[in-house]
Parts: structure tokens; sequence; C-alpha cells
RNA sequence: UGGGGUAUGGUGUAAUUGGCAGCACGACGGAUUCUGGUUCCGUUAGUCCAGGUUCGAGUCCUGGUACCCCAGCCA
């Protein structure tokens, strides 16, 4: 599979790593600022205004646009991964460039080969297909030797306190930083301790390499960052071959460089690291176009929450069925609800790439996902909540048994290509319980007592009398078709309000249908209470176990969606035969017209 | 408390960089319709506040306000 070549390829970084860098700091082509003072308009994004102008003022040279999707291995890609990754893409391939992915494996802690496999699973499921994968881990020797190299030029220093005195050390906003003790040992000092933390001579924790800047540094990044740490921690990649790790403000912008990355994208809680990622550039001289952080704002969507901590939270605790379980905002999730990952994309296109902090309705999701199923997803007939039809004067059989007619149904009127089906009709049918009542209320169109509609496809009916059980409900309506509306159209033109969708019940299989709601109910979950599972939803799925199904429902493949006609788009599940998840209901004007009826809005 | 970032209809996002505030989603109304779906047409509603420069300001200047991020050996 191209998935496992790309995952195990060797990654072929387009330089090797410097072991000797030079001592001063590279003359570099990168913008002073990332925000043109005068951009050429019509580009897009800002990002993409960034990337024209440098092109445009030949800074690139003969340099190829490049960006990366930079993912760490250790949980599922979320819908506002997605964000990130739409615009990593489509950067690169607007501007005729390439975008990788590489994993942020710096923390062996947290990281597993089986989150990084499938973070790759879903990129390609988005649709998109990273020209090569890499591994910062794969730079581990090369980032040795450059951090020996900052030691080497008095910018580097091995510090001995733990991490309590450093971080008591750093200071507070306003307040300036202390300076470690251990700044000012010799050079050759810390390139003795520095190499002796890589050999293993010291426990964990006990000594870290700290990048020399400035303690007094207004930005707390600069405050002399910790580059290097002891962790006894097996790494999924290098295993046990490394007792010191690089952090990721030490790993991040060197990978980018050394991959060759010119436009790195990343979220606005990196802004305040950017200068670091440009010091620690400056001063290495790594050949080749330096890159460029830019940052954007995160993806956040009403009703849900894309907190790993706090989705890992919903899974262990049971609130959900598992990382893909369709009520999660995961990719996971989403693709077993039935989202078309077209439509994630045409999404993630749409809300573009800002500075500004957003959240999103989830209902404009959803309206790319009906936007783009729409013309996709073929049409079923499924009665979620059945009562019995029965037509009195329907032709009854030798053996009492009602007669069976086909009908044809087209498969997606939006896409005749899709054809028809064969649907058997009877005398007795299943059709939806909302879609009777004795006396209609007001605006009601659908089937009353003495009242014509239409089964879709089939005839003209009017309903005679109902039956009730003991509670009052309606079980069963009685009804009379009209012979001479074969097909579902009457010869003297005569019009009926509604067309409404059946089951033959002799002909019907059960099916389980799983109506979802959002999976909180508040819009900003935690708002009120600064608990986001404060406001879970205790309703967000309702299971409905006797649907009532045509048969070619049957030949639904797993994951795929269809529309159950005038109801929703439904997605077969993937692994349990019968059982269909709502991927979203079809927008419902009369269940409109009643909750405005009902309350005072 | 210091630094950084951001403010445009209900939501989100544009504005030829000083020249008619546009688009999408929503809401509302209408037309079409064998899905109360789709499609089509229309309506609604916005430049955070206060000054200033200018013929003209979302855009420039001054001063405010609000929200987000930063004091992990996480990323």
């Amino acid at each position: 599979m191209a998935l496992r070549d790309n995952v195990s390829a060797v990654s072929e970084p387009h330089t090797a790593p410097d072991a000797t860098p030079a001592t001063t700091p590279a003359a570099t082509s990168r913008p002073t600022t990332p925000e043109p003072a005068s951009p050429p308009s019509g580009a897009g994004d800002f990002v993409a205004e960034a990337v024209q102008r440098d092109l445009a003022e030949g800074r690139l040279g003969d340099t190829q646009v490049q960006t990366r999707f930079p993912p760490e291995p250790n949980g599922y890609l979320h819908i506002g991964h997605a964000k990130a990754i739409a615009a990593d893409f489509t950067i690169a391939e607007r501007f005729g460039g390439i975008c990788n992915v590489r994993f942020d494996d710096t923390n062996p802690d947290t990281e597993e080969a089986e989150f990084a496999e499938a973070i790759l699973q879903d990129i390609e499921w988005l649709g998109f297909t990273p020209n090569q994968v890499f591994h910062a881990s794969d730079y581990f020797e090369a980032l040795y030797q450059w951090a020996e190299s900052l030691i080497t030029q008095d910018l580097a220093y091995v510090d001995e306190q733990d991490a309590e005195a450093i971080s008591a050390q750093r200071g507070g906003f306003g307040a300036p930083g202390i300076e470690s003790p251990h700044r000012n040992r010799p050079a050759a000092e810390s390139l003795d301790l520095f190499r002796r933390m890589r050999a293993g001579e010291f426990p964990d924790g006990a000594k870290v390499l700290r990048a020399k800047i400035d303690m007094q540094a207004d930005n707390m990044q600069l405050r002399d960052p910790i580059m290097y740490r002891i962790r006894r921690g097996h790494h999924f990649r290098t295993g046990d071959q490394w007792v010191i790790y690089p952090t990721y403000d030490w790993a991040h912008g060197q990978s980018d460089a050394y991959e060759g990355v010119t436009h790195s994208m990343c979220t606005l809680e990196f802004t305040d690291h950017r200068p670091l990622y440009d010091w620690f550039l400056d001063h290495l001289d790594l050949p080749g176009y330096q890159p460029t952080q830019y940052e954007f704002a995160r993806l956040e969507l009403t009703h849900t929450i894309t907190s790993k901590r706090r989705l890992a939270a919903l899974v262990a605790s049971g609130h959900v069925d598992g990382w893909d379980d369709p009520r999660m905002p995961t990719l996971r999730g989403l693709r077993r609800r039935g989202f078309p990952p077209s439509a994630i994309r045409a999404f993630c296109a749409a809300i573009g790439v800002s500075k500004t902090n957003s959240r999103h309705a989830i209902e404009e999701l959803e309206s790319f996902v009906r936007t783009d199923l729409n013309r996709t997803a073929q049409r079923r007939m499924v009665v979620l909540r059945p009562i019995r039809l029965v037509l009195d004067n329907w032709p009854v059989n030798e053996d009492g048994s009602s007669a069976i007619v086909r009908f044809p149904v087209v498969n997606n009127p939006e896409n005749p290509d899709d054809g028809e089906r064969q649907v058997p009709f009877s005398g007795e049918l299943w059709i939806e319980a909302e879609d009777f009542e004795e006396v209609p209320p007001k605006g009601f169109f659908r089937l009353s007592v003495g009242r014509e509609v239409r089964l879709r496809g089939a005839y003209l009916v009017t309903a005679t009398s109902c039956v009730r059980d003991a509670n009052g409900q309606v079980t069963e309506v009685h009804a009379t078709y009209d012979p001479e509306t074969r097909g579902g159209s009457a010869p003297d033109g005569r019009k009926v309000k509604s067309t409404m969708h059946w089951v033959s019940a002799q002909d019907a299989i059960d099916v389980e249908a799983r109506l979802y709601d959002h999976l909180f109910a508040a819009e900003v979950p935690g708002e009120a209470t600064g608990e986001p599972l404060d406001d879970l939803n205790p309703n967000s799925m309702e299971v409905l176990t006797s649907c009532k199904a045509e048969p070619a429902l049957a030949e639904t493949p797993p994951g795929e969606v269809v529309q159950f006609e005038r109801l929703g788009y439904f997605a077969a599940d993937p692994r349990k035969p019968g059982v269909f998840h709502r991927t979203v209901g079809l927008r419902d004007e009369w269940a409109r017209l009643q909750k405005r009826q009902a309350g005072p809005r």
C-alpha cells in the first residue's frame, strides 16, 4: 500500500546535516516581518499573500514552495487538524510546491506508532497525499550536532537545577527572570556535560541544555528556553537509543529548514515562539532557504470540543463509543458518521485562514455535508417510526395475502445516471407515524382522514379511518387507493399537497437507525462552569431499533451514505450490518413551522 | 502585572491597500417541485469606542475598550 510505503520510506531531506555549522549567523533571505507592508492583492489569505510576495520578489530563488503538516503522534486527528492540513496542502498546491507530513515525535512519553499510522490514514482519507513522510526523530543526530555547535559558540549551556528552580527563576509577566548559576560556565564544561548527558551518565531530569538568550526578555519564550531534557522513555522509532530528547522549540525550526520547508504554518499560540524559531536558525547557518513561520487561528466549532485531553476523557469515561464514535469531532468519528471528506475540504476552503479567533457554527459544516451528499447519495425509503397503512380496496391473492407489484423509483433525482430501482408495493404498508394526523393541524399537508396524498412513485391514497391503541396512539390507518393513479400521477391532473415515503410491510427489512444530536448542549461547552463535560448533551444519541426499510437498503455497502427519503442522510455502519448512523437531517420546513408555533421562539 | 495577537451583519470571511462595504452559512418572504428536500428569485442585517487627518477612512494618526496566547524539562 502506498500509505505503508510512505511510512517506511527513507527520509531524504534536501540537505545533509551539518555537524560543524559556521559561527556567524546565516545571511538569510527570510523577510523581516511575516506580514507584508504592501502585499499584492487578490492572493487570498495572508499566508498566500506572503507566498505570492516572496515569489514575486524572487526571494525563493529556484527553491520551490514547500509546506508541512507536523502532527505529534499522540492521538487522533480531529476537525481542527483538518483545517491545518487543508491550509498546508492547499498553499503548496496553489503555488506549484509540495507538502510533506512530518511527525514531531520528540516526546517518547506520549507518542505511539499506532497514532502515527492512524494519522497518515486520516490524512489520506481527507483526500491529501503527502509528498513524503518525515520524522523529527530522524534528525536526532543532526539536532544533537547543532546543539554542540551552539554550545561551542557559547550560545547554550547545561543547567543542573531541577525543574522547580528553573521555573522559579524564569520570573513572571512583568517580572524579569534570574540567570541560572550555571549560565556562565565555560563552554567546554557544558560541552563535556552535554556529551555525558547523551551518554546516559545522569538520571532523568538531572540536567538540561538551555539556549543562552535573555532572562530579561519580555517574551517569556526567550528566557533561556530548554533545548534538551534527559528522559529514559522508550521512543516508538528510536527505541532506547537516546536518553536525551530535543524539545519542540529546538526541533521544529531546524526540522523545517532541514527538509526545505519555505513557509511553516502553525496555530496562533506559537506566535511568541517565532522569535525563538528565528533565533535558532540565525545561529546555525543551515544551507538552503530559511523558512518563516506563519500563525493562523485554530478552528473551533460550536457544540463540540477539540481538546485532545478532554476528548480522551470522553472515551475513557464511556460517554462515547470510542475515538470513532459518530458524535466525536475526530476525523474517524466524522467518517463513521458519514461526513464525506470532500465536504470537509469544501468547508475548510470556505472558512479560509485568518488570525482571528473564531468559532464556527457546526451547522455550517453540516450545510456543506448536505450540499455534498445531495448530489451523491442514493435515495432509499425507510420508515423510522412505523405505523401500518392498510389499503382496504387493494386486491388480495387467492390465499388471502396482499398482492404485490413493483414500482420503479429513481435512485437520485439530482443524478439521472444513478438510474432506478424496483420497489415492492402491497396493500399493507408502513408509513411514518408523524405523517398521519386524524384531524390535520394548521399547516399540516400530510395524510389525514378524508385527505388524499401521494405514496411516492406508487399511488394516490385517501385515508378513511384510523385505529388507536389503549394509549390513544394511532397504530393503523385505513385508506383507499385510486387504481387510476398508478405511478403516482392522476390522469385528471389533480394535485396533492404531500408525497410520502412508504415501505411494503411484507417486504420490509428491519434496520436500526441512530439519530445524533450535538455532543454538547451548550454552544460553547464549559463556558458557564469551566468544565466542558458539564455541558454534555444527555440525549446526543437516540437509537431506533424497529425501523422498516425497503429491501434495497440491505445492499448498502458498509460506510456508504444514502438518503432516507424525506428524513436525512444515513451512513451504513462500517462493521455492523443493518445499523445506520444519521449523518445529518434534511432541512425540515415543517419541523421549523411547528417549533415556531409551539413556543414564543 | 510585562510581552504578543485579534476586533467588519446572527455566525464566519472579503474589500482592487484611502474611492459605491462584497461573499458564504443562517434567518425571513416568494417561485418551482412526485422528498415540507433540491433549485431559483428576493429581503434582512455590519466596520469595537472616542477624537483627528482627508474632497473621501473598515483602511492612515492619537487615545481608549474587549477578547485570545505566553511564566512545561508538552506540542
